[in-house]
DNA sequence: GGCCAATGTGAACGGCCGTTCAGGGGGCTT
DNA sequence: AAGCCCCCTGAACGGCCGTTCACATTGGCC
């Protein structure tokens, strides 16, 4: 059983584009996507968002409840997905952690390679979202970096990891903070026009947070 | 010859705020400075700007063209100082490769725990310049940058680095710009209740610098 | 004392903002 | 056929925006 009732054979000649219309509250995510990443939401209008899916102003609180919480919702659908897949990434990969780190790392860099806008706008536009809805990106972030932390402190239990000291201490969270900091900004300057493809990006920049972390060769 | 005429005894005992007041254009500057840094550019208002510094809107315009020069005016100050201090610190230490990257980064990342607020601004705030100005600060960027990536060619023409290669090549603008990226957004997160203080900080991040583009040891 | 340049005031301008709401279909279910 | 729900329209609301301008006010200089 289908879910449409009565296919009407000229449905099938119309263009694409009106044929299966998205669903238009998929179709306002992607308009308001598009120009936040290209202007930034406080100077892109609930009319500019409408207007860029032939819709008018009202339309869009059949959908949201307002425009912060558009804003919200888009950024909610890129950063969690991210942390699912930062997740996945080390809970598949055995338990060594220079495994482990390199899982991470790669993943989260090719995420930020092949969707730099979506991480941009995740990145750029979180501070115009109110304290409440900003507080649940946040908490997001924090999981990921605990990922990393935990990872760093495995290693550096196990032995496998001698990480930089300053007066004989070494601080794990400036460190996770700074390999993350180096992945995420990719995302501002990386286009496929570089000399370095996703792939080759990612391999990169394994090999430099395993070098920070001074990982010892991994026996084959 | 001291440039005010006759010094009034009374203002001798006004208020210290009431006596010798910034010169105008000092107080714009600091108050955008301020609510820029907590706010965002968009949603701060000429008129919200001139209130903090106890003058109306209009008065805005004895001083800067608009409210876009006004925040062209704060970036460049910012960004020009960084500038400077990037080329001093690579100057004044001898030739070693190792030890110009030590210095460079060793300044940068000082500055950016000290002067976070200022460059989390400049940071953030450039999109909203428009795009004369905007190619202005992007200029001074790219330098800096070129400065890091001159220290990594040096040292790789010399011996003295080994940075890491994928297929047979290094990307030594990527490696630059992860080195810078990391550094620059401690500005996004550093605070100073912290564990490690800026020289700490700095310290660190130049450790990292160093293991990331394999600096070999350096004779003592 | 008279002049000038610098600087501040606050009303006014034209325009855009996010959000609301009464009104109007279109199509599914009964 | 009737009712209903979903969705869209577009005027309207109250308010704020950056900028301009005619008009004070000040303080140094002849």
């Amino acid at each position: 059983m289908t879910k449409r009732k009565s296919v009407r054979i000229a449905e099938e000649t119309l263009p694409v584009a009106e044929r299966e219309p998205r669903a238009p509250v998929e179709a306002i995510r992607a308009a308001a996507f598009a120009q936040f990443a290209e202007r930034g939401y406080p100077v892109v209008t609930v009319r500019d968002i409408m207007k860029a899916c032939g819709l008018t102003q009202g339309a869009l609180y059949n959908h949201f409840k307002s425009k912060d919480e558009l804003l919200h919702d888009i950024i909610t659908s890129t950063q969690g997905e991210l942390e699912r897949l930062c997740q996945q990434a080390v809970a598949g990969v055995g338990d060594d952690p220079r495994a482990k780190l390199a899982a991470f790392v790669r993943v989260y860099v090719m995420r930020h390679c092949r969707m730099r806008i979506e991480a941009l706008v995740a990145n750029r536009e979180i501070g115009w979202l109110d304290a409440t809805r900003v507080a649940d990106i946040r908490r997001s972030r924090r999981a990921i970096r605990d990922i990393l932390v935990t990872i760093l402190r495995q290693g550096v239990e196990g032995g496998v990891f001698d990480p930089p000291q300053v007066d004989g201490r070494s601080d794990l969270k400036a460190i996770a903070m700074a390999l993350l900091d180096q992945c995420t900004h990719i995302s501002m300057w990386y286009g496929p026009g570089g000399d370095f493809g996703e792939e080759q990006m990612a391999k990169l920049y394994v090999e430099m947070a395993l070098r920070a972390v001074g990982a010892k060769p991994q026996s084959v």
